[in-house]
DNA sequence: ATACGATTTTTTTTT
DNA sequence: AAAATCGTAT
């Protein structure tokens, strides 16, 4: 039996130990909410429910994983059943059951971003419209358009109306291609991020034999970080709940800061009404942070007036003023950074309890390099993912293309890796390729070579030639080998041409190899690979000698839910945060500032807010940077500067 | 007509 | 750092 009361405090008992029934859990920064939920769960599993009724939605991967092997530790059980994951991994999971009954087939493709991109580029192509057209939309941009319309339930004139009024005048034309793309994705057989949810949703909308099905099998659901839930995720647990309507949702108004992807807040302010029942709680005592540095983040969202009211309490006792360093420009931001955590280190700080976060990726460029120059070992958790980077999907392009040989993105991207073929070849070959019966061996064929212009017969030389390689190693050997044979038919050379760092690219390839062990097939292992996003650090080892030695460099939305001792967040500039782009969207001012709050709070000793007077930029020369608006209106008038919320300090010139 | 290389521009945040 | 653009070579 696991010893509740040792381990919470009475409002973090009181959400474990409660009755069931639609339940929403107001839980302000550092209050303990991961803990609640997982002792929830736990304490769910030990009064004898059975962990494949359990679902536990979650924002990232990172969360689901943080979660479940805090579960698994506490029950000491397997929670191998457990339906715990992001959204869209629990979409994946139940469409791979029941996607045919929408007319997928069985082994759908995900794709990601990228792909959805150059799928939305080629339907513009076709349609004729990349006319050269000065201020017609991009393929991001279309994208963006369509997957906020998906993700708010909007229709796409609505959005472009309302967000993107500049495109008015090419509407129609973004009809016909968003149109186009849906009729694509369903001939391809593929589905992107946003269809995991809707489809998800229009199967239990549609089918209440299914809809009965999931919603008798949940006897328990319980959601982390509702308040970045859409409009569709929200509709999914509200069907999914509706027999048991045992559902429990925790989250914090204030860090909701995820509405460019559709978050809507108002999901967790109007839950009460939706389930008229429902029992709330608050968990406002805050056991991460020092006085003085809640004293910002309450300071600092006051600041937002639609909100829950509530106060972090603190627990811990004085501790000193955050600090705010007025530095010249990035290059001594960078080293006043780095200057002070080789300090912190001296004093006895572990490196991995340090963070510096911010806003963008592109804020981390000048410090990447510092770092790397003074050799201070650090993790980047921002930019590229693994599987994003072009090796990993170069290379996987290929074993895609066997396993499922009318995947024409794999296709075409392959091929687009060799010499004389580009985009129009490519576009020829696959003409030619799908056409065929077997795509796979009409590659060994005289046609597939004249295809083309003659030109490119070379290049598809090489490619048939790897590709019977693959083929042949396919039958009886791991992912390892097969990569070894794209390295050696070719791809290494190939990287060598390209890429500076091809050992360490190489080194990535081996690990991708060795990763896809880790699945049922290689099939599954490629079809999600879209929603894998790191490789995960389940080794033990790894993790504590690493992981735990590494400053981390971050941006603030991948910080939510984590914590150091000191926390650097950098860029403290108006328009850098508040991020300029973003104010222009409605209400993007107070989403600003809730990141600020996000970023504020995962400070649980020292806190610095680093603000670079001047920037460079090219055309532009030497510019002047006021410090971040949320930084000035933490100063009142006429207070003394005994009482100022922080510190200020100078840093000598180098 | 097509591919490629040099140049220029532009960076939000995530699944 | 990556993508888009533009001019040049094949």
């Amino acid at each position: 039996m696991i010893a509740y009361e040792e381990h919470l405090n009475r409002e973090q008992l009181d959400v474990v130990m409660s009755e069931g029934g639609p339940t929403l859990v107001i839980a302000g920064a550092g209050s303990g909410k991961t803990r609640a939920l997982t002792y929830r769960v736990a304490y769910l599993i030990e009064s004898g429910v059975s962990p494949n009724r359990i679902l536990l939605a979650t924002f990232t991967n990172k969360a689901a994983r943080t979660m479940l092997s805090r579960v698994e530790m506490l029950t000491k059980g397997t929670i191998e059943r457990l339906w715990g994951g992001t959204f869209h991994h629990i979409g994946n999971r139940i469409l791979r059951n029941h996607g045919f009954m929408l007319g997928y087939k069985p082994h759908y493709t995900i794709i990601d971003q990228e792909d959805s991109r150059r799928l939305i580029d080629t339907c513009t192509a076709e349609l004729g419209y990349s006319k050269k057209e000065k201020r017609f939309p991009k393929g991001s941009v279309i994208g963006d358009i369509i997957s906020y319309a998906v993700n708010t339930d909007q229709t796409i004139d609505s959005v472009v109306a309302g967000r993107y009024p500049y495109f008015l005048q090419y509407l129609d034309d973004i009809l016909m291609i968003a149109n186009r793309y849906d009729g694509r994705k369903k001939e391809l057989n593929i589905m992107d991020f946003d269809d995991l949810l809707s489809n998800v949703r229009q199967l239990l909308t549609d089918f209440p034999e299914v809809r009965r099905e999931y919603s008798d099998k949940f006897l328990h659901i319980l959601v982390d970080e509702y308040q970045d839930t859409n409009s569709i995720q929200a509709e999914i647990l509200d069907l999914l709940a509706l027999h048991h309507r045992n559902i429990m949702v925790v989250g914090d108004d204030s860090q909701s800061i995820y509405s460019f992807r559709g978050a809507d807040f108002t999901n967790i302010i109007c839950f009460p009404e939706r389930y008229p029942d429902a029992k709330m709680y608050k968990l406002e005592t805050n056991y991460r942070s020092t006085p003085e540095i809640l004293n910002v983040a309450n300071l600092s969202i006051v600041n937002n007036e639609k909100q829950f009211h509530k106060e972090l309490r603190p627990v811990r006792s004085k501790g000193v003023r955050p600090i705010y360093v007025p530095v010249r420009n990035v290059a001594q931001q960078a080293d006043f950074v780095s200057q002070r955590i080789r300090d912190l280190w001296r004093e006895g700080v572990p490196r991995g309890d340090i963070a510096v976060l911010y806003r963008a990726h592109f804020h981390s460029m000048e410090l990447q390099m510092e770092m790397t120059r003074q050799g201070i070992p650090f993790e980047i958790r921002s930019g590229l993912r693994f599987f994003e980077q072009a090796h990993i999907k170069d290379v996987a392009a290929f074993i895609r293309l066997t396993v499922n040989p009318f995947d024409e993105l794999a296709w075409k991207r392959a091929l687009q890796l060799y010499d004389r073929i580009g985009k129009v070849t490519a576009q020829k070959i696959w003409g030619f390729v799908s056409r065929q019966n077997d795509p796979l061996t009409s590659v060994f064929s005289d046609e597939f070579l004249q295809s083309g212009a003659k030109t490119a017969v070379p290049g598809l030389l090489k490619f048939s030639d790897l590709l019977k390689s693959i083929l042949d190693l396919k039958q009886d050997n791991g992912t390892a080998v097969i990569i070894g044979a794209i390295l050696d038919g070719g791809y290494r050379d190939y990287m060598e041409d390209k890429y500076s760092d091809v050992k360490y690219r190489e080194e990535d390839l081996e690990q991708f190899g060795n990763f896809s062990t880790q699945f049922d097939s290689l099939e599954e292992f490629l079809n999600e690979l879209a929603l894998l996003t790191n490789l995960t650090e389940e080794n033990e080892t790894y993790r504590h000698t690493e992981n735990n030695d590494k400053i981390v460099l971050s941006s603030i939305h991948q910080a939510k839910g984590l914590e150091w001792s000191t926390v650097f967040i950098i860029w403290c500039a108006d328009g850098m945060i508040p991020l300029e782009r973003a104010l222009k969207d409605p209400g993007g001012d107070h989403e600003e500032r809730r990141l600020f709050y996000v970023a504020v709070t995962r400070a649980k000793d020292q806190l610095y807010f680093c603000h670079p007077l001047t920037d460079y930029t090219r055309g532009m020369g030497s510019t002047v940077l006021p410090p971040s608006r949320f930084l000035k209106e933490l100063v009142l008038p006429d207070l003394d500067p005994e009482e100022l919320p922080f510190d200020q300090w100078m840093v000598n010139e180098i």
